[in-house]
RNA sequence: UGGGGUGUCGCCAAGCGGUAAGGCACGGGAUUUUGAUUCCCGCAUUCGUAGGUUCAAAUCCUGCCACCCCAGCCA
C-alpha cells in the first residue's frame, strides 16, 4: 500500500497504523475530527486545529467530521454553532458531516447502563466537595467511596431515578469504577454522568443527566468511526481514560486513537477565552468580531485573508514542543498573502498639503492595481495637482540618503509625475504647513519620453479634491496601563492583535466586509487592498479628522 | 516531592546511528514608479547537562537539571 510521506509525527502514527492493516476492513479510511464546543467564538488558536485535522483528511483522502462537542448545557448555544460554521467555512474548509454529540445522548445513556451492568460504573452520594476530599492528592492516593460497592441493581435503579429527575442537581453523580490510587488522577472513579436540570439547547428538557467530556467524547469519536482523534497537550493524561471508556463500552476494534499535539501560541496575543471574554464584556472592544480580537470574526474584520492563516500554520508545523511563535511570523503570513492577491491603494495618515504650482486643470491617471500578479490591470485616480502627501515624506532637513521630498529635491508621485519642492510655506510654529513644487509633464508615468529629470523615491498621496469624501476609522488605545484586568496578562494584553497601541493610530476599514491591509513601507501598515473593490484605502482615509485641524 | 510530557540558532521546526533541512527575525549586496516586492549572499563545528556504548551519537544507555500538564459534578 502507498503511504504519503509523513511531514509530522502525526502522520508518522497513521502511516503506521495503516501499514499495520489495522483499518483493511474498513477500506484504510482514515476519518479524523475537529470538536468544539459551542460555548464561544473560534479564534487563531483554533486554527491550528483546523489545518492539521483538515490536512490529515486532505492527505490521506479520508473523512473529517465537524462536532459540536455539547454537552454542557448551561454554556452552549446556537449562537456559537453558526459563528464556528462560518469561520470554518471562512477558512475554506468543507467537513464530510456536522455532527453534534448531544444526538449521541441516548447511545451514551445506554453505554452508561452498560457500565453499571458490567460493575464499571457507580451511582455515588458524595457531594462535589466529598468527592474532592476524597481524590487524594498529586502524592497520595484518594480513599474509595462509601458507595463505590453498591449492587449493579441498586446502582440501575438509583441512574434510572437520575435520569427520570428524581434528584435535585449534585445529588448524585454517576461514577466509572476504575482505581482510587492511580498514579493518573483522571483514573481516580471519574464522574461520567452529574444531574443538570438545564434544558438543553438542542435537547430541550428532554434530559436532566448529562454525560461528561471524558465519558462522551471517545464514545463520540468511536460511534462516528474516527480513525484518529488529534486534541491538544494537556489530554494526555486523559487518554488512558480515553482508551478505558472506549474498551469498556464494548467497540470493536479498530477504536479511536488519541494523539496529542501543542497548541498554538503567539507573542503578545491573548488566546484565553476568559480574557478575551472579559474585553467583550466590559466593553474594551466592541465585541467578538472587533478587529482587534483574535477571533476569526475579528481578524477577518482586520482584513486578514483566510489563506494566510492556513499558510501561518503550515509555516509553525506540528510538534509537541511548548512553543511560542512571534506573531512577526503571522504577519509576514498575512503580507505574502495580500501582496499577492490585494488590489493596492495609496494612503495618508498624517497629511501635509502639497501644491503642484504650475499645474492646471485635472486629470484620470492609470493605477496599477497589482503589481506582482503580472495583469499589469490598472484602475483611474484622480489627480488635480493639489494633494496630500505623508508629512514623514517631507524633511525640511533631510537626513542622509533620504530618498523623498525636500527642499530642492525630487520625489516621484507614485503613479502620477516627478515633482521638485522649490518652497515650504511654515505656520507659526515653524511647521510645515504647505509644500509648493514643480511638476514635470514629460514624467508622467508609463510616458515613454526620456526625462533628464530623475527621482529617488517615489510617495504615496491622496488627491486634495477627490480624496476628501473618505472618512477615517481610528483606534483608540484599548486600555490604559493601570486597567488591565490582571498584571499578568498585562504584556500579552499589550499586543498587535488586540490594538492595544499606547495611542498610536492605525487605520482600518469599518464597513466593507473584506478588508485586508498591507505593510507598505517598514514601521506602519499604510495601504489598503480591498477585494471587494468596494472601499479602498485612498478613500477610507482621510480627511475628516486630520485634515481639517 | 506521584504520574504524564518536553528540551536542536533570537522565535517556530526538520532530524529517527553516518557526521545539523526549512521558515520567521536579523545582517550585507543587486534590481525596483511602493525605502515594498523580487533576487542573490551570510547567519548552530553544535543539539538542556554530565558520563557511557560505538570506527561514528542530536539520534542508543545511565544519572542529573529545567520547563509544561493533571487533584471541575468544564471541555
Amino acid at each position: 500500500m502507498e503511504l504519503p510521506e509523513a511531514t509530522n509525527f502525526i502522520e508518522q502514527y497513521i502511516n503506521e497504523d495503516l501499514a499495520s492493516g489495522k483499518y483493511e476492513g474498513r477500506g484504510n479510511q482514515i476519518v479524523v475530527r475537529f470538536p468544539p464546543e459551542p460555548n464561544g467564538y473560534l479564534h487563531i488558536g483554533h486554527v491550528k486545529a483546523l489545518c492539521i485535522n483538515f490536512g490529515v483528511k486532505e492527505k490521506y483522502n479520508g473523512k473529517i467530521n465537524l462536532r459540536m462537542d455539547d454537552t454542557n448545557p448551561a454554556k452552549e448555544d446556537y449562537e456559537y454553532v453558526n459563528s464556528i460554521i462560518d469561520a470554518v467555512k471562512w477558512l475554506g474548509f468543507e467537513y464530510d458531516n456536522l455532527f453534534f454529540a448531544s444526538d449521541y445522548y441516548d447511545k451514551l445513556y445506554e453505554i452508561a447502563e452498560k457500565y453499571i451492568m458490567d460493575g464499571n460504573a457507580y451511582v455515588c452520594d458524595l457531594t462535589a466537595e466529598e468527592i474532592t476530599a476524597t481524590r487524594g492528592t498529586l502524592t497520595e492516593a484518594g480513599k474509595e467511596s462509601p458507595y463505590r460497592n453498591r449492587s449493579v441493581e441498586e446502582n440501575l435503579k438509583l441512574f434510572r431515578e437520575m435520569r427520570d429527575g428524581v434528584y435535585p442537581d449534585g445529588a448524585k453523580v454517576l461514577r466509572a469504577k476504575i482505581d482510587m490510587s492511580s498514579p493518573n488522577i483522571n483514573m481516580r472513579d471519574p464522574v461520567i454522568y452529574r444531574i443538570a436540570h438545564v434544558p438543553h439547547y438542542r435537547q430541550g428538557d428532554k434530559w436532566c443527566i448529562y454525560p461528561m467530556y471524558d465519558f462522551a467524547h471517545p464514545v463520540s469519536d468511536a460511534l462516528e468511526g474516527i480513525t484518529h482523534s488529534l486534541c491538544s497537550l494537556e489530554f494526555e493524561n486523559h487518554r488512558p481514560l480515553y482508551d478505558w471508556v472506549i474498551e469498556k463500552a464494548g467497540f470493536a476494534q479498530p477504536v479511536p486513537r488519541q494523539i496529542e499535539f501543542a497548541r498554538l501560541n503567539i507573542t503578545n496575543t491573548l488566546m484565553s477565552k476568559r480574557y478575551l471574554k472579559k474585553l467583550v464584556d466590559e466593553g474594551f472592544v466592541s465585541g467578538w468580531d472587533d478587529p482587534r480580537m483574535p477571533t476569526l470574526m475579528g481578524l477577518k474584520n482586520r482584513g486578514v485573508p483566510p489563506m494566510a492563516l492556513r499558510k501561518f500554520c503550515a509555516d509553525v508545523g506540528v510538534a509537541k514542543n511548548y512553543g511560542v511563535v512571534n506573531i512577526a511570523q503571522l504577519e509576514e503570513c498575512v503580507r505574502d498573502e495580500l501582496n499577492t492577491t490585494a488590489e493596492r491603494a495609496m494612503a495618508v495618515t498624517d497629511p501635509v498639503k502639497l501644491t503642484i504650482t504650475n499645474y492646471e486643470g485635472e486629470e484620470e491617471l492609470d493605477f496599477e492595481k497589482n503589481p506582482t500578479d503580472g495583469s499589469g490591470a490598472t484602475r483611474p485616480v484622480k489627480f488635480t495637482g493639489s494633494v496630500y502627501i505623508e508629512k514623514s515624506d517631507f524633511a525640511l532637513e533631510p537626513p542622509p540618503k533620504f530618498k523623498r521630498l525636500f527642499k530642492g529635491g525630487y520625489v516621484r508621485l507614485k503613479a502620477a509625475y516627478i515633482v521638485r519642492c522649490d518652497d515650504v510655506v511654515l505656520d507659526e510654529k515653524g511647521e510645515v504647513k504647505e509644500i509648493l513644487c514643480t511638476y514635470f509633464p514629460e514624467t508622467r508615468s508609463g510616458s515613454e519620453v526620456k526625462s533628464e529629470v530623475k527621482a529617488k523615491g517615489v510617495i504615496q498621496w491622496v488627491d486634495a479634491k477627490y480624496g476628501k469624501d473618505a472618512e477615517f476609522v481610528t483606534y483608540k488605545p484599548l486600555l490604559k496601563d493601570e486597567e488591565y484586568p490582571d498584571q499578568d496578562y498585562a504584556e500579552r494584553l499589550n499586543c498587535d492583535s488586540i490594538r492595544i497601541t499606547e495611542g498610536k493610530v492605525e487605520p482600518y476599514a469599518a464597513e466593507s466586509s473584506d478588508k485586508s491591509f498591507q505593510l507598505m513601507r517598514t514601521g506602519y501598515y499604510k495601504a489598503c487592498g480591498c477585494a471587494s473593490g468596494k472601499a479602498r484605502l485612498s478613500e477610507i482615509v482621510s480627511l475628516k479628522d486630520n485634515f481639517n485641524k
